[in-house]
DNA sequence: GTTATGGTTTACAAATTATTACCAAAAACC
DNA sequence: GGTTTTTGGTAATAATTTGTAAACCATAAC
């Protein structure tokens, strides 16, 4: 999240004290927060401000929580979070089905709260922004989505395991990795201690980066503890 | 739809006990559960039958559960949910921020666990498909309801399982899908373990595509895996 | 130096995947 | 109904990728 791009929350609460302890809170981990207090203007609100994320209370006065939920679920496509002290499961139900994505406790800790509307939010997002899927590593270019690595335009041939064990090193540029960790990526399972294929891999993958055992290794073996790559040297 | 259209869900609990009684209740609501106790080959099963769901406990064998949410996080897309009976809440906080999408307590009303799924696959399903009847996939355009692929208006003669084996893919965008998986797809009955018709369909398919031995495949072979629709190399 | 442990590489076997060919089944056509 | 055409499944074979073993090299401890 950019700064200059706050995200809007509008929040339905008819607490004063809590609305206010809830926007102080959440103001102060950067969010932008518009308090509503009574259920009938948040239709109108809703499509003015156009937040990205509502919180509802269900005890309003004016129109229950739920019927708004309900309301404004045919024009608002973001996430509805319930947070309410009605602890009756039929309740929770309901407001689920009304359309909302979650629907929380009161009273909640705030920093719970905030996990809550970071997972609202990130699976919001998730499919808006999806595709920032190029890694760059040293002279090497990884293409995520196409599962492909390029060195200044030129396309690497690597097979699906080299390939799985190169964007590991990408990903944890800097640290040293151990077998153990390098194996678990590529297969999907526990390192049984004794497999020496990690080794034979990258010995591979070293040959098809270029390394010689003249030039510096661009993968470094960090005895006893396993490998490290280094970008600068590529 | 050719095949069963029955949601699958991926239910990983230790509590024998416990799974029974969440898939039968789930089995009858229309879901297919998986279950699985062990934590050490949820990756693997993931990756193999792509649930639309993952349910997960947190104290398992052979592995804890956050930390499976955080390694399948990468490569799983879909709503990932934990059931546990862990109260604290800072472990909440640190299953949502581990890129869960949900986090209930045990012990769950049946319903109650029913009306979160269904919160989250209905989310996940708008975010996705938005009903339409048709789907773009790079440069090709599916019709769902008349069953046809154009390519920049020019139409491919795609015969009834390739067409299906396409589908799968454009539904699965950048996901690496199994054979399992896809033969289930176009079968509607489950893979043997043996059968090489989908290699030979994916290579019908390769050379309707315009794919040649020179070009980059836009349906690679991931080894041991399955194989990944590019969209971008189409 | 010597020794033990860990790492590298090569070669080859095994497993997996790609492609072709061929026959059976189904559909389309007459 | 019979014939042609298309499609699908199986088997055979080729190509590729991966696993394993073994021989060789490097490092650390002594």
């Amino acid at each position: 999240m950019t700064h200059d791009d706050k995200c809007q929350i509008l929040l339905v609460e008819d607490d004063l004290r809590l609305a206010s302890l809830i926007e102080e809170y959440l103001s102060g981990q950067g969010f932008h927060v518009y308090k509503e207090t009574s259920g009938l203007k948040v239709a109108r609100l809703t499509a003015d401000i156009c937040p990205d994320l509502i919180i509802l209370d269900i005890n309003l006065p004016g129109k229950n929580g739920l019927q708004i939920c309900q309301d404004i679920r045919s024009d608002y496509q973001g996430p509805i979070m319930f947070l309410t002290a009605r602890t009756d499961s039929t309740e929770q139900i309901q407001g689920l089905e009304s359309g909302a994505d979650d629907y929380v406790l009161k009273p909640v800790e705030p920093q719970l709260l905030l996990a809550r509307i970071n997972a609202l939010l990130r699976r919001f997002r998730a499919d808006n922004t999806a595709s920032q899927q190029e890694l760059m590593l040293g002279t090497l270019s990884i293409n995520l989505k196409l599962r492909t690595v390029t060195r200044l335009g030129e396309a690497l041939n690597l097979s699906s395991h080299e390939f799985d064990l190169l964007l590991t090193f990408a990903k944890h540029s800097g640290q040293v990795l151990s077998r153990e960790y390098l194996f678990s990526r590529v297969y999907s399972r526990p390192y049984d201690g004794l497999d020496r294929t990690i080794d034979v891999r990258i010995s591979q993958l070293r040959k098809k980066l270029g390394e010689t055992s003249d030039t510096a290794h661009c993968i470094k073996t960090i005895w006893g503890r396993g490998y490290l790559l280094v970008a600068e040297a590529l």
